[in-house]
DNA sequence: GTCTATATTTTGATAGAC
DNA sequence: GTCTATCAAAATATAGAC
């Protein structure tokens, strides 16, 4: 278990701030308060504002981009793919709660990464639509609106960061198993 | 059909700007440049930034409280319910994208009717569950996690502002119609 | 209904002492 | 690694002329 730095610390905690009011309304001063410094000290440890958001969003997104590699090289059923995608976003929703309010309410605030940022959600989403697209194909998927069911499915997926703190009860294989029932299997009898 | 009053044409316009950068991020000069004029202008017409907002939100808020009370007042099955709501949040998101953006985005936001609003959100989700759980209870429904049904339908539902601009070609009955199968009958043969 | 001018507060960030 | 002191820019909002 590797020891937090403390820039580590300040970005982990900015990403907490961000989720409750987003990147605008989280001034320097506000992040020193939670830090428990003042708002000077936390240039010691990081060049700006837009540096933390920075880290915060292209972590994820490049973790986003290498799990959608491995299912996409995988030589899994279509279905099962999207069991996979499903289980990549219980698994880092989980691992990183705030990060994620961050990643879906806040990207348009990145400046020099915002194309980078841009383009990695572009193909994350052309790959997921490419899944379904085969599946339907391959009489796998119902005959159902391709990006329908990709917009469906992302949307639950990039909200699991709301969810997840409200039901600690379910672990993340329940909660992975629970939403595949209801994504794929829908739920009239 | 009414004229807009330049009152009405300020909040518009603002919720355009909020939903592309956020309540906070948005400047009364900002606003005041889309409009055309200059910033102490708008406080002819408005009280507060704040006071744009308040209005976006509740009022939206207050229609969605409003089609949800016809929902449960019907004699419908819990299916047609479900589709009735799916109707009305592809109603209320295609005859207002921007306030969508900031009732999802912007809620925490509001000062004085931060608990209203909070507590009509809760009634609506408290309905929506109820109307899940009767469907389960009745064998309507397949035994899901009715918590796990209604969160993402309504994540999908909440969203749907992202995805209606980009999908101009479907009309709003078409869209409730493809939603309606992928959310109720499930994607999978 | 819009303007200029301005008051007041808050913002991100830097310099330099300890 | 944190502090005090401070800067320059930007924020919401008001007053009063036209």
């Amino acid at each position: 278990m590797k020891q937090e730095t403390r820039k580590e610390e300040i970005i982990r905690v900015a990403a907490k701030l961000f989720k409750e009011k987003g990147y605008s309304a989280v001034t320097m001063r506000d992040l020193a308060t939670a830090m428990g410094i003042k708002a000077a000290s936390l240039y010691n440890h990081i060049n700006s504002k837009q540096d933390i958001l920075n880290t915060i969003i292209i972590s994820i997104a490049e973790e986003f981009t290498q799990g959608m590699k491995l299912v996409q090289d995988s030589k899994l059923s279509c279905i099962d793919k999207l069991k996979q995608i499903v289980a990549l976003h219980v698994k880092i929703a989980s691992e990183n709660i705030y990060g994620m309010a961050s990643l879906n309410n806040d990207w348009m605030h990145l400046e020099t990464q915002l194309n980078y940022y841009l383009s990695l959600r572009g193909n994350y989403e052309k790959d997921f639509l490419s899944i379904i697209q085969q599946g339907i194909e391959s009489s796998e998927l119902k005959n159902v609106n391709p990006e329908i069911v990709m917009f469906s499915m992302l949307t639950t997926l990039r909200s699991l960061y709301i969810w997840i703190p409200k039901k600690e009860e379910l672990n993340a294989n329940d909660l992975a198993n629970n939403l595949n029932n209801v994504l794929i299997h829908g739920i009239n009898i």
